[in-house]
DNA sequence: TATTTTATTGAACGATATGTTCGGTATTGA
DNA sequence: TCAATACCGAACATATCGTTCAATAAAATA
């Protein structure tokens, strides 16, 4: 994972990615063959295979690369985050995704408005989860305690994904914080 | 679709259905065959291609074979949902469909709680979204007019989905009842 | 019942995709 | 400079797809 790669394999594996995403944005996962994905990426057959075990293994690796610093950053010092953030609201480790979005980084939101967007959003909610679950005091004041517990954190994460397609499906007209107010209206 | 049927194509097309449900509470949708169906279906290669354009299409027969009918019966008569039902609570209509999942027509529940769920809860929301539209009035009094229709819509939709999904995770043991409140208290 | 219509069968086919192998080449890092 | 290693790319066996067709069996009709 994190080895020290030679320049090469940085080089394929970049290449490999890029031309999976391309051809992710245009047709549905299940549609899309290894061949089409070697020939995009100008890259021989058995250097996939040496990358990638499968497919799926791909879609995994890429999700990984994507969506695992913005978790990390919220995640690797879990009770400092309103500082991380420079922000004391409650909400900020929210409103901090939603800007994070904004800006685009790796052409996320390419992919999460992409005909194949459920495979990411999927992805996705299970990072927010464990989120949510070292976050959790923030949503004490909402809280009814008749519900269970796992109900009501599957809820909140799934809230913020439907609020993400939302915004994407609706261009990202809203504001970060704009979406942060819909988003904790709704929960 | 409602055409009158000969025997045979009715009995091969269970047929097909019965193998299909038995194959995608084993294994990945993706990784099913044509093949591995009608060896299970004992059906011949042509016949199921008489039936069925492709394995996807196979898919979305079903969906509407299995939730076709749960929601006919709340929308053949839209405006008369309280007596039909005989209830006058307002939440009636979702109170009848834990119901009708908990009586476990055709086995939804299997497939709603096999590893391909993901591909029927889908399916089930797109059911949903429309029906919710025509009970929207239902929702008044929990209703932020700040949030935009659409997206309030999707979210009581998918609040009531996840809700299944909660159900089925932990062996139905809760009331329709029961789960009726929680998917009031949480949207 | 006799006849016509329709559904099923199963083998065979071409096309496409998969995942692997291997000898040769080119790049890298020390 | 040189040893290690990543890439190439063609070839291969295997698997699945979706179609065709002539033969057979079952249902509908008269």
């Amino acid at each position: 994972m994190g080895k020290i790669m030679d320049r090469r394999q940085k080089k394929t594996r970049d290449l490999i990615f890029k031309a999976f995403i391309g051809l992710l944005s245009k047709k549905h996962y299940n549609q899309i063959t290894v061949g089409e994905i070697i020939e995009h990426a100008n890259v021989g057959r058995a250097t996939f295979y040496a990358h990638f075990e499968t497919k799926d293994f791909l879609l995994k690796n890429l999700c990984e690369e994507l969506f695992g610093h913005i978790f990390d950053c919220t995640k690797t010092q879990p009770t400092h985050n309103k500082y991380i953030f420079d922000c004391n609201a409650p909400s900020s480790v929210f409103l901090h995704l939603y800007q994070h979005l904004e800006k685009n980084d790796n052409n996320i939101l390419r992919l999460l408005s992409c005909p194949n967007n459920e495979l990411f959003l999927k992805y996705f909610k299970d990072c927010l989860i464990s989120l949510i679950e070292s976050q959790l005091n923030i949503f004490d004041d909402k809280r009814n305690k008749e519900i269970p517990l796992n109900l009501w954190i599957n809820h909140i994460a799934v809230t913020f994904v439907e609020t993400i397609r939302w915004w994407l499906d609706n261009g990202t007209k809203q504001s970060p914080q704009t979406m942060t107010n819909y988003f904790l209206a709704l929960v």
